[in-house]
DNA sequence: GCACCCGGTTCACGGCCACGAAACAGCGGG
DNA sequence: CCCGCTGTTTCGTGGCCGTGAACCGGGTGC
């Protein structure tokens, strides 16, 4: 996601485009005649700019949309089946344990995974000591780090992968 | 909320007024000195425009902002029964008493709940001590710092779970 | 004006328990 | 042979929550 990914068009010459643009959901800004009425943004992906602007406002307010899109793209990470885990740019090779553990909370990216329910992802056949899903999921914390991605835990209930450091 | 519940500053003159603004969550408009260098808004509810600019212009952006301001205030917090709980983009995990505590609170979000459904919320059978509700309210709200949420006290009426700082 | 109380806030403390980190050892693959 | 993966143990720590006490501002009665 860089400077490239937000559309830039005149307005209200080129109202169309403008239109598709917002139907598509790319973030964009308009450049407004000027002697045209004041534009109206309908969402926090799209901006506008009175003409004439110098180059560095228009480069000013791209990189804002650019960074409120890459907000909106850390969605959800992405893990595939070769254990690679994605989080918008940065990724990850997974050991297989740490795949297994991770594809439930993946998969409920944002809400509470209970510790039974990890359990037996991360074990199919039976936990081998009481306290191995602890130390797994330490572990599992240290490979996130750096990734934009934190496994925070709620207490007696169980553990929730979300966006934050 | 209307025109006047937007805050409009010079930048880069009024910086200290435009950070208060920031901490204090108050949709805001920079008015950019010609020469200075182009602005980067923190968030949505933040805006500018290079000066000189058309009054019609600021009014429109300035419009635009309440606006998102309106949508902002419209935002109800969210408790799930794993003691999540959500208010936009933030959220934390909650302890057992706390979300228990909570629940009648975002049930009724914005309005007053006694301080005897909140005994009652909390502590099913019984509060344990006189005070400890109290206390209880206090670890409550340092929890929900940061969050854009305020647990305010009506005295001798109870509290009210509102937006705010 | 003064003492007093009432409702509320904050602090520090302690017991309990769930988690978390570090360290070590065995295993297996390149 | 080395390194990364995984299981196990041990110990520490930090969250949770009740309790007592100090404190504070705003009434209220005297």
């Amino acid at each position: 996601m860089d400077l490239t990914d937000v559309a830039v068009v005149r307005w209200p010459d080129e109202t169309r485009q403008l239109e598709e643009l917002r139907r598509r959901g790319v973030p964009r800004l308009a450049l407004v005649s000027p002697h045209a009425p004041p534009f109206a943004p309908v969402d926090p992906l799209e901006d506008w700019v009175r003409l004439p602007a110098a180059p560095a406002d228009v480069r000013a307010r791209v990189l804002t949309l650019v960074g409120r899109a890459v907000q909106d793209l850390r969605r959800r990470p992405e893990l595939t089946d070769d254990r690679l885990l994605r989080y918008g740019r940065w990724w990850v090779a997974l050991a297989p344990a740490d795949a297994r553990l991770l594809a439930p909370l993946v998969d409920r990216f944002g809400t509470v995974v209970g510790r039974g329910e990890l359990a037996k992802a991360g074990w199919p056949d039976g936990l081998p000591s009481r306290n191995s899903l602890d130390v797994q999921l330490g572990r599992l914390r240290r490979r996130l780090n750096g990734s934009g991605l934190t496994l925070r835990t709620v207490r007696s209930r169980g553990c929730v992968l979300a966006p934050g450091t």
